[in-house]
DNA sequence: ATTATATATGAATAGTTGTTCAAGTGTTTA
DNA sequence: TAAACACTTGAACAACTATTCATATATAAT
């Protein structure tokens, strides 16, 4: 009694200690497996997914995303600086608009990749 | 004044106008773009992407996963709920002990594909 | 110079989410 | 039957996040 916590060891840990060990060894280190996650939570919002599906077609300035996404171009800007900084876009200015453009040649084939799993989903 | 909203129109999505109609053209549909995003949302999560990374080596019960991640068993069964509803993992029952192992053969490769890409930002 | 346009940004707010805690189920062992 | 074990689950709480609103900056046009 008292033991609150949940436990988190158990006899499993020593029943399947092998391929425990084998698997921790076989795993990537901590730091690499945070920037994936990272990386992955950028693409997991429906608004920054449109906008990069969008830039690998075409660069385009904010307030045609804006107008193309149907969302403000607060809202917009606010997830551009993010994908920025992710170094995800890259932009250039011309006047007073500013064209963002993929700045990453993998995005692409993630994205190809998650849609093969979305939709053999059905 | 008294227009507190941002506008979303603008010159620019009539001079570009035959850009973002050929962007709009190409994009994927409303719900295949959201079930992508949803996809991501999944891996965007260091315990999640632990998991499903040691299930790409083998399959693991419950308290293994714990052990291995120094997690209780009670944040890892909440996570690998989710992982199932996503129908990532799946899992087989061995008198008290659950096994849960992939249920997706893209994983790794969207994993590896992120890799690359978090390996070459240095 | 003044006004309009395109964009950026800080603060606030509402919604979401991951972990913990406590209690539960089902199976095995004593 | 009782205790131990592996796991699940609901509620609560703290932390995070996406959008909105208001305002600011920079460039262009008048």
């Amino acid at each position: 009694m008292g033991e609150s916590l949940d436990r988190i060891r158990c006899d499993c840990n020593v029943i399947h200690e092998d391929t425990v060990n084998k698997v921790k060894a076989l795993m990537p280190d901590e730091e690499s497996l945070y920037d994936l996650a990272e990386l992955f939570k950028v693409f997991g919002d429906t608004t920054r997914i449109k906008i990069l599906w969008a830039l690998t077609e075409s660069e385009m300035c904010v307030c045609d995303l804006a107008f193309l996404l149907n969302m403000t171009q607060s809202a917009i800007s606010h997830q551009l600086r993010l994908l920025k900084q992710s170094r995800l876009v890259k932009n250039r200015k011309e006047g007073k608009v500013v064209f963002y453009s993929l700045d990453d040649g993998h995005i692409e084939k993630i994205f190809k990749q998650g849609m093969i799993h979305v939709k053999e989903q059905g």
